[in-house]
DNA sequence: TGAAAACGTTGACATAAGTCAACACTTACG
DNA sequence: CGTAAGTGTTGACTTATGTCAACGTTTTCA
């Protein structure tokens, strides 16, 4: 499938996402589509503050963005990072519409698909493609999160590296060392040496 | 609802669940407790091994089961803890159908409601309800995973304390000081000497 | 019921990781 | 294009937590 101007362009990514899941046919596409506005961002642009409701999903056509929060002392904790081809939006918020503990933040210039919680809804209700892209978001969300949690307990900081760098491959590439150490729970300079020792 | 005999006794507590969370009729019921065979274990039993593959849903009526991994280095990490009334399976492995990578353990004498894979997705296809309480159970897995990472990384030993105690009032007077440890990524020495300065 | 195993607590010691600061290097952008 | 801000690395020092062992208490189950 390929589209000849370019705001039909702003869509191929989810379509490619889309017609790789599912049998679907371009009608329903097109119905899909008319749910989601494309959207710029700036590096380093917030697209969700701390105490803000959640109401949009976002789908990334290029750039990413990534969910964190900072605790009392200040020190910030990057939760996930999402790329090219996946979906992203502070879940927890968007879930019970209460204040998000979280900001989303794109790190990257990044170029975006925003649906309305409303629409969102509406369209898993309303077809079975999405009722099954949903659930696939939050098995995947919630098997990512298990893998982490064991991932990350009872291992030093080498072994965070070794894990992410076999489960993430491009993810030291893609992130800042300070976001990077942010996600794996130490601090920049260990995560310095740590890479130094591999 | 009451029930009569001790068989149907068994249903109560999933009786009450369902009931709390949706306008359900008596038939609908029956069908759905169709689905579930009472079982009952013992202390320490497990249910599901490292390597093998999940089949099984589990809805606890009373006692507690638990989900954990050991690592190479032997640590055990305690991932989640399910109590009366809560549904708990391995869920990765239930997902994906791959052997797991944790094991499932009944850590009290427990009375449980078993159904199988194929009939729990059956029901999920073919029930609204029990299709929106898997949605439930994963959104709610999802954001527990999230406060779980969120609550630990840059949090001290004490403040973790703390912070189950606030968001899990009973865990710490129905856990061994062991299992709690390793579900807060902390020794249990580290945990004795926590308390001790709360 | 009673012996054996498991558990929780505490002390002494070892160590991995954090903090802080200095430095060179890169990136951002007016 | 050039300055200023931000980033990654490294060294010296501090500290929280793990390890190991000893002890008394509780739990288990034959």
């Amino acid at each position: 499938m390929q589209f000849i101007n370019t705001l039909q362009a702003a869509y191929q990514p989810l379509a490619s996402y889309l017609v790789g899941r599912f049998k679907i046919d371009e009608q329903k596409l097109q119905g899909i589509f008319s749910c989601f506005q494309p959207v710029k961002v700036s590096r380093n642009q917030i697209l969700l503050n701390y105490n803000e409701v959640c109401r949009t999903y976002y789908f990334i056509n290029t750039g990413c963005l990534r969910l964190f929060t900072v605790n009392k002392a200040g020190i910030e904790t990057s939760r996930y990072f999402a790329f090219e081809g996946m979906f992203a939006t502070a879940l927890p918020s968007f879930i019970d519409q209460k204040p998000a503990l979280e900001y989303l933040q794109a790190i990257e210039k990044s170029e975006l698909l925003a649906i309305s919680r409303k629409d969102f809804l509406q369209l898993v209700d309303t077809t079975t493609e999405f009722s099954h892209i949903y659930r696939e978001i939050l098995e995947l969300g919630f098997v990512n999160a298990q893998k982490r949690i064991y991932g990350f307990q009872g291992f030093d900081a080498l072994e965070k590296v070794k894990w992410v760098i076999e489960s993430q491959p491009n993810f030291l590439l893609r992130v800042s060392n300070k976001m990077a150490a942010s996600y794996l729970g130490i601090s920049p300079s260990t995560l310095s040496r740590a890479k130094s020792r591999l």
